[in-house]
DNA sequence: TCACGGATCTGAACGGTGTCAAGATGGGGT
DNA sequence: ACCCCATCTTGACACCGTTCAGATCCGTGA
């Protein structure tokens, strides 16, 4: 006798939470082995179910990668969150969420990947994935106004601040993989040196420097 | 009778130069279909060959990717370089290839993200495509020595600042075609204003209001 | 001049993928 | 208790990357 599902969504029926069973597969394949290895087929493999299962839960693969996103966006918005707590200084504050959000994507790349490649065509995000989207942007935007960078009333002003960090911290965390930058790394003992180098010479995360 | 190829690479044998046709067949499609429709199948089907045919001409399916990724790092190149030269001011020419680094990627977005993909594990980047990635670079690296961001003999702070403003042009090269922002741009009366804002906000490219 | 060798292309095949239609299954509301 | 329908399976189709045996055609050396 199975324990009925505590909420009130989509009913457990033969398999218990396939809907949630399959994103957990399907996160373990993209850590195990990269966004390469990411087939509907194998996630319903590693779920132990078959091939056409999945689609009971998700009109398509683009919507199962789209429940990635989501979640992915959900995990980095609470890590920003956190670590945005840990530090009271606006400066300091938008420093590390830089930081953070390159560290999120090291941890995850191929789950970050998926985030990206859905943000892309935004038309079929569905709203709570643009909201965790959206969540883990206007805590940067808040600390931005912390920091003084534009005053809240110059909105345009602002808005483009925010996006021109949040690119940049797009463009760092995609990068800062390269295998060309090794020699870089290794010369300034290591790859926090290396982050908060880079970080410092990108305008509003100047002040990364500290606590490498 | 055919023409022989004036060239001394790989003789034409029977097509010509299915070599140079695939790769021709290849960019059309990317940009026609996107990255998604990308099949060696499809540029086989395009170029108007059997199916196996490109494996007398590519190892792989990658290998194709890194010719064209190869040939994008060229055009990129020489796209910068003569965006370069029109400039006369370090400041202003520093803007000028942040500038034209985000207009190549979105003229061409589809190989861009090739280029990109490919630039991921550089370990199977050939030398020729390495050569063109760093051809890009090094003219960006002069110019950011000219503009005085760094000495010439603070190697290091120079390379970051270097790495600073590539992941920043990369960053908003992938995001500047988000739907997110098309509110934005329009409240500011188009996409260059847009870019310009987003630009003057990243240090090293300041000078991008100019010549809106 | 002409056969030969090897580079080039074709056709068919294999395993893998996304997706769909039809049938089996089993739990929950009446 | 029954039936309905959400759920899952089986099997199929088209497409993909890749390989291999064979056909084709070119330059070359006898």
């Amino acid at each position: 006798m199975k324990v009925p599902c505590p909420f009130t969504g989509p009913r457990p029926y033969h398999h218990g939470d396939l809907r949630r069973a399959l994103l957990d597969a399907a996160t373990r394949i993209l850590d195990r082995d990269g966004q390469g290895g990411l087939s509907l087929r194998a996630v319903a493999r590693e779920a132990g179910v078959s091939p056409a299962a999945p689609y009971h839960h998700f009109k398509d693969k683009s919507e199962l990668m789209l429940a990635i996103a989501e979640e992915g966006f959900g995990q980095l918005s609470d890590y920003i969150r956190r670590t945005a707590d840990m530090t009271v200084m606006p400066m300091e504050r938008v420093a590390a969420i830089g930081l953070a959000y390159v560290e999120f994507a090291k941890a995850h790349p191929a789950v970050y990947r998926v985030m990206y490649d859905c943000s892309r065509d935004s038309d079929a995000m569905p709203d709570k994935a643009h909201n965790a989207e959206e969540g883990a942007y206007s805590l940067l935007k808040r600390a931005m106004i912390d920091m003084g960078v534009a005053s809240p009333d110059q909105k345009t002003d602002l808005e483009l601040a925010c996006i021109a960090a949040w690119c940049a911290a797009h463009g760092l965390a995609e990068m800062v993989g390269f295998k060309q930058f090794d020699a870089l790394k290794a010369e300034m003992g290591g790859e926090k040196a290396f982050l908060a180098g880079v970080l410092s010479h990108l305008g509003m995360f100047g002040q990364a420097r500290s606590r490498a």
